[in-house]
DNA sequence: CGTCCGGATTGATCCATATCAAAGTTGTAC
DNA sequence: GTACAACTTTGATATGGATCAATCCGGACG
């Protein structure tokens, strides 16, 4: 019998870093060209889930963390009571798992919004590798870093401001993210539901509905469904700095 | 004229990771006893602040992580609005500055919350060393992952948690940190203002202050000022995990 | 082409906590 | 010992967003 040609799993396209699009988003960004075979060595590339998917979950061993290279991904933390809180959303180019590294499984759960691909780190060999390349090792810092930024910038978020200048600040976010990988930060589509953007957000989904509506009332945005227009993003700029107006 | 002796800045007292009392909760945790001279080639210690006075802020240079070696530390960020985020308490044996291993100056303004002496790693040594010793580097790793998690929890209690839960959670954190160091998990005192509790668990003062005397009248706890005493360590983990019950 | 179902929107009401206001308390400098 | 300043507690009221309850929409599927 022939084997029909396993796509994903044993055809590893090994060495795609150097053609790879996100090269100067992702890992690859602290690497010397000349050294890139050597990430190229360890990582995984090429597996794909679709929309739904568990890439881990918190029982799950850790092993590895993972480069997004296309789709998008949901981290979230499921209670034992099984509330989830979500932690947050990765688009490609961005490595999920950092929070990981302390736990022996994984510390949340990571699912596919969309069809998503993935190339996969095992970190013991990343380690190994970052203590040969400085260069990298301090990308690995930096990343975690500002993965730690990030969380006290959501602390920030959701202790003091309110639901308009939340979400305000999420399409903000988003709309750079978009731009970074060269799309356009004005028209794009969101990757999660209204259900995840309000979980994230610590607010129930009818404000955020309500204030979705708000803000098109308003010609800041135009939304239909998950495609999201910015019609004026100084407006939603100001928006965010609210909270600083009110001490002027 | 003779020169009144430098206590601080020159008498480096090299060596005394060695003979410290943290060093089973701080950076030598990880290093084998014959390494743990290298750590100490790059540490400077015996640096001392007085209550109020700040450790760094936003606006300087980022040079060095901090290790809390006695008294405590709250970090925030001032937004250019001059509001106030506390992101966390840092006590002996904790490391202090993670979060800005991303930039140029500190992300946050540390603080010392009373007379407190910290340990200095300057970074770019401690990224030298990290390098060389791959059990330095995997704890840097646990570390900033642990402080991330940190980041998802807090956010997870602020945007889901009630008053009470957050509150009571935030004793028991305090509580096994003093544990850890083999101090009374039950009878301490807060190094931190009841402003500060609220500003960090995103609460008015007098929210913190009521659910304190409510909390003292249910006889979970005896507080008098900064003094703490939890009487009944079982009920408050109930109430942190009242939002689980509701489930049931 | 209708039906069904999950997600999204809209409206009405309620509540936890903020906010405003005023004492009380503690520490500390003189 | 007195007095100021900073912190804490307590009480009364207001409100942003949660919650409850329909209805609406869009896409998958028979």
């Amino acid at each position: 019998m022939a084997q029909p040609i396993p796509i994903h799993k044993h055809s590893p396209l090994k060495a795609s870093c150097h053609q790879c699009s996100l090269s100067n988003l992702c890992l690859p960004l602290a690497i010397e060209e000349n050294e890139l075979d050597r990430l190229e060595d360890i990582v995984q590339q090429g597996r794909i889930f679709n929309r739904g998917e568990h890439i881990f979950d918190q029982s799950t061993p850790f092993r590895s963390c993972f480069a997004v290279k296309s789709g998008s991904v949901k981290t979230s933390i499921i209670t034992e009571s099984g509330e989830e809180q979500v932690t947050g959303f990765f688009m490609p180019g961005e490595l999920v798992g950092l929070d990981s590294m302390s736990s022996s499984t994984y510390a949340c759960t990571a699912k596919a919004l969309e069809r998503t691909s993935v190339c996969e780190f095992p970190v013991e060999k990343l380690e190994d590798l970052t203590g040969k390349l400085p260069e990298l090792q301090h990308h690995m810092y930096h990343l975690m870093s500002q993965e730690i930024q990030n969380g006290h910038q959501l602390a920030m978020l959701l202790s003091k401001n309110t639901a308009e200048e939340r979400i305000a600040a999420l399409l903000l976010s988003l709309s750079s993210r978009f731009q970074r990988r060269r799309l356009s930060p004005t028209n794009f589509s969101l990757p999660m539901a209204r259900n995840d953007i309000a979980n994230f957000l610590g607010l129930a989904v009818e404000t955020v509905s309500r204030v979705f509506t708000r803000f098109q009332n308003q010609g800041l945005i135009r939304a239909r469904g998950r495609e999201v227009e910015l019609l004026d993003v100084e407006a939603l700029q100001l928006v965010t700095r609210d909270s600083a107006r009110q001490g002027c």
